[in-house]
DNA sequence: AATCGTTATATTTTAAAAGACATAACGATG
DNA sequence: CATCGTTATGTCTTTTAAAATATAACGATT
């Protein structure tokens, strides 16, 4: 029979199978996990500026994710406001929120089959 | 109830999940596609060279990958040889062997659950 | 010992991505 | 109407990755 895999490979232990999802249309790939926890952060902070600061991104690189995603949806998902009695801020839209909920569901169900394939591997 | 995810999505046809998938072990991951394709070419063709040509990869990178992958195994899985009737070569080993066909089954298994879930965004 | 195409490796160049920096607009509020 | 922190952009620099180029070793075969 054929040798288990795990036979093969050198550090046996601690080897799994990783992976990463997204989704994409026929124009590339584009709600990744970076955008995911993106929206999530200016969700909790109410600023954009805040949100790549809490996950050490530069602002420029989030506002391009932010309008990427806005132009890549029927309806924003975010909202900026410019000015404003604190200089501005930037609010989530419902849809945000699905889209959130979504990809949160959709990476536990990839976590278990990593898992299972993790498993399969050390048999 | 929440708004099926394909309404909030522009161009809501042909989106799909995708993602990727590698084998990784504590020190970084070290086996996706890549590097799968390459073993099989290697097989085929019996020259780490050609097998480069053939995916458009320069000598230089293909024989990182094989040298990265011979050194992460137990047993080499390509043994070249230098000199020789035609200058050289390569073969592939039977562990190579194996790694390539259950690299063919993972990718068999994820390409259901992408397709799976493909499926369920557009509900 | 000359030849051949491949392996093996170093060095340089190019291209792309990321990061740093700079600046203006904005508008509620005091 | 001056202030504030944020949004919104542009530009310039740095870092990183990839590609291109060059060269030597190798050894069966002739």
């Amino acid at each position: 029979m054929a040798d288990p895999i795990k036979n093969i490979l050198k550090n046996n232990h601690d080897i799994k199978v990783n992976g990463s999802l997204w989704l994409e249309s026929a124009d590339g790939h584009f709600f990744g996990p970076g955008p995911v926890e993106l929206l999530e952060r200016i969700a909790e902070t109410g600023s954009i500026n805040m949100a790549a600061k809490a996950m050490n991104m530069s602002y420029k690189k989030a506002w391009a994710l932010v309008n990427a995603l806005n132009t890549q949806t029927s309806t924003p998902v975010v909202i900026a406001q410019t000015g404003g009695k604190k200089g501005g801020g930037s609010t989530v839209t419902h849809e945000a929120i699905e889209l959130i909920k979504y990809h949160r569901q959709l990476r536990e169900r990839f976590k278990d089959f990593l898992e299972k394939e993790t498993q399969l591997l050390k048999t």
